[in-house]
DNA sequence: CTGTCGCAATGTGTATACAATGATCGCATG
DNA sequence: CATGCGATCATTGTATACACATTGCGACAG
């Protein structure tokens, strides 16, 4: 696509509407709409790992200029559900087995150690909205949902993790989340999502009574939970073998 | 562009080469280093909060165009360093009194945390590098070189947690380093430093001994030592008294 | 038939031109 | 003299055009 074509041969009734309105206000929230477009695609698995991203075919899409694309997809590569290789243009990130380890370290350490603020600072509407989203995350389990289910699982523990009251530890267990999503998408069985849905509610149950250390034990053990459930198999790395042969010697 | 001056001021870079050179592989390197000199310029308080960074401005000093330095801002804002207001600009980020809160409880969580896997896996050449670098930081500070000093205490800080192999939550910690950099040039007091050097060298002798609990309880204090330094003073807000006014009735 | 060299296509990196918006300054009027 | 309104300016947001690198395919030679 993308016409480089100067004037001569470009189309010039069906081309491009490509209204100029949205150059106003609208702009930012439409950026901001395209990225949690794509966000969530990779989040629900429909953008699998690997996936290329390629900036004239996001464009076209969302009907927005490569400029915009790229801004979004730089967004989206320092949260590191993209990989920006040099020349090479983006794809969905494949994470690493270790990066995987590291991401469920950071987890166990950050949302484990938010328990007792969360434990202490909840109220009762915060637990009704956090059994909503457990209901609601059961739901579309049951209903074999698999993308919805997904992604409510990443908002709930985000959304526990904003109770704590922390904006920054907030930000980055969902981060953190994000990223847990792609991995289960890698090393994940199919069958076998990653949170047991009624885990969620026992989890409500001691923060609602208060206690944060019986909380923090419960999501220790629900994320080693989710851990274990992970097929880690390290493939065997496509290019960097010759790197390394070659260094090595 | 932006030739506004005459001739007058004299810009002493108005010879530009500005040649289609650096087109090829530098690019990267080359947007990569003019990070680093802003990133670096902000950490040492060399550009102070509230500070404006005029696209136009950087483009020239850094010979590049606009479309480049758009993207360092943005990295940059990600990172919490600057603030991207969405007609107005880009500035250095001007923290608020939750936020360093936030900031110093996330240290307080992460880097204690990590004191464990640190003195578990740190070999004598690493107790050499951060003896060296606690060394470097005493003589800056002794020196009177205040810019020096504050790169160099959150350069340990970042290298400590690096040492504990979470890829993950170092970097956490080096973005959280930085932030505490800038938070230090607000509510800090000019006289006092933000890190007592002799409390690294004392943090690098727990470690060396194996006794990361220790390790951690150190680093628990020097941590508060830190923020209680700090002279939290919200100062009035400038307009929103009367945003406030109006809303709390 | 195979290996190597070269060309073309695809696709990203960068720059520049243009449009829109918020700010500042000046002027006119009450 | 003060205040409100209007115009110009400065600065960012967006799109497009152009240049370059990489890759895949085809042709030619051995």
């Amino acid at each position: 696509m993308t016409q480089r074509q100067p004037a001569s041969t470009a189309a010039p009734s069906d081309a491009k509407p490509r209204k100029r309105l949205g150059k106003n206000g609208d702009g930012a929230e439409r950026h901001d709409a395209i990225y949690r477009s794509i966000s969530d695609a990779i989040i629900e698995h429909r953008l699998k790992p690997g996936a290329r991203l390629r900036e004239d075919a996001l464009a076209e899409v969302f009907a927005v200029s490569r400029t915009g694309i790229r801004k979004i997809l730089q967004r989206l590569a320092l949260e590191q559900l993209v990989t920006l290789t040099p020349r090479r243009g983006a794809s969905v990130t494949r994470p690493t087995a270790e990066e995987a380890k590291d991401v469920f370290d950071a987890r166990q350490m950050v949302e484990c150690g938010l328990m007792p603020d969360v434990a202490r600072s909840i109220t009762p509407a915060d637990v009704g909205e956090l059994r909503d989203m457990a209901r609601r995350e059961r739901e579309a389990l049951r209903a074999g949902e698999q993308s919805s289910a997904i992604k409510l699982s990443a908002a709930f523990h985000e959304r526990l993790a904003q109770l704590s009251g922390n904006a920054t530890l907030a930000e980055f267990v969902a981060r953190l989340c994000s990223r847990s999503s792609l991995i289960l998408a890698v090393y994940g069985n199919p069958g076998h999502l990653g949170c047991e849905s009624h885990d969620h509610d026992e989890l409500i149950h001691f923060l609602e009574s208060g206690d944060g250390e019986r909380a923090a034990a419960f999501m220790s053990r629900h994320l080693k939970a989710i851990e274990a459930s992970l097929s880690i198999v390290e493939e065997v790395e496509e290019v960097p073998d010759l790197q390394r042969i070659f260094t090595e010697n």
